[in-house]
DNA sequence: TAGGCCATGTAACCGGTTACATGATTAG
DNA sequence: CTAATCATGTAACCGGTTACATGGCCTA
């Protein structure tokens, strides 16, 4: 998904700046797509203006920097629909976290205990975004596409959960010396 | 996840070629980590050898273009645990699927069908790619992994073959008037 | 008063893809 | 006879990120 299309999708749900374009496709609904930066997005707007696609009015508000909303055209509508037509390109899964687990011999437990509680988290909170996704809106699509996300990360947690204990036993075995408990056992005695 | 680790990660499991490398990276079970082409592969692994990461010795084979098998290095297994050791990228996932989901309404109801069902194949060919990778292997960390990814694909398409009526009823409804037979009935009968 | 938020934009850079160049073998 | 597979590599290109430039307002 390019930045182009991105953008059209937005728009076509309301009208926006640049800068909230960024916001909604790094923490907002659209964060599924494609992750954009103020330096790939200013320039995509300015092109899609130039092509008729999508329309600007500028808001000079006193004491802040003036703001340019973007509104989507019928052409833009259109072409919108012509991207989204063509078969999607088959869905990306890149996980750091799974790499990890496959090299999990290479590395001590720690490590892993780390990388699986990061990965826990991560689904807790994108799981927490989805449910307040869900309770505000009423649109059905976004309604649709929560609930399918939730599930999917539901199950993913919940394996990760049932599961860390295995994948961490795996883990580059030069630390159980720390099993067995050091000194410790008598100086608390002696204390 | 960069190309660089990705290579060091396969010839840890074992030595193979760039040829071999880019097989594993796009069909095989690393095509969760980076889609590495040619032209990055080879100018990686040019590099690799270069910092003393790898080696490579040359087999030519009578009638079949000579291949550089590669190997990694000592110093090659340190760069890759430290690379695995910081905490990794949070996992990406990239829907095509979840953004014609969520325009469904400018989408005809044919056009939605098709999405669902390219992704459902999807999901079935990738579950049964790594059913195979379970059987086929005794390496207990893929067994985690490809267990995990089982689990989660499989939830995914149980939960749009259970909702995709939902999404598919959602679409823009002026494809209604196909319904009713246009002048060909009467065609037919002339003829 | 330091840092974060709002708000727009440019320029350098970079990781990676696409297309090209080459060529023998084998399967359909 | 064509297409795919094996096998390596280069060069042009491109989409996108990072860093830089600017600056006022508000909150801790």
């Amino acid at each position: 998904m390019n930045i182009r299309t991105l953008c059209l999708a937005i728009l076509h749900e309301s009208d926006a700046t640049g800068y909230e374009i960024k916001k909604l496709s790094v923490e907002g609904k659209y964060r599924y797509f494609a992750e954009a930066s103020f330096g790939s997005i200013y320039p995509t707007l300015a092109r899609l203006e130039q092509e008729g696609l999508v329309t600007l009015r500028e808001e000079t508000q006193p004491g802040k920097p003036s703001r340019k909303i973007y509104s989507i055209t019928d052409a833009g509508r259109r072409a919108l629909v012509e991207a989204l037509s063509e078969p999607p390109t088959p869905d990306v899964f890149r996980s750091g976290f799974l790499l990890v687990a496959l090299c999990a011999e290479l590395l001590d437990r720690a490590t892993i205990a780390a990388a699986v509680e990061g990965r826990i988290t991560h689904l807790r909170e994108e799981i927490g975004h989805l449910e307040e996704l869900l309770r505000s809106t009423n649109d059905p699509t976004t309604h649709w596409a929560a609930a399918y996300g939730i599930a999917c990360m539901t199950k993913s947690h919940e394996y990760l959960a049932d599961h860390r204990h295995e994948i961490e036993a795996l883990a580059r075995d030069d630390g159980v010396v720390e099993t067995s408990p050091p000194a410790a056992t008598f100086r608390v005695a002696a204390t």
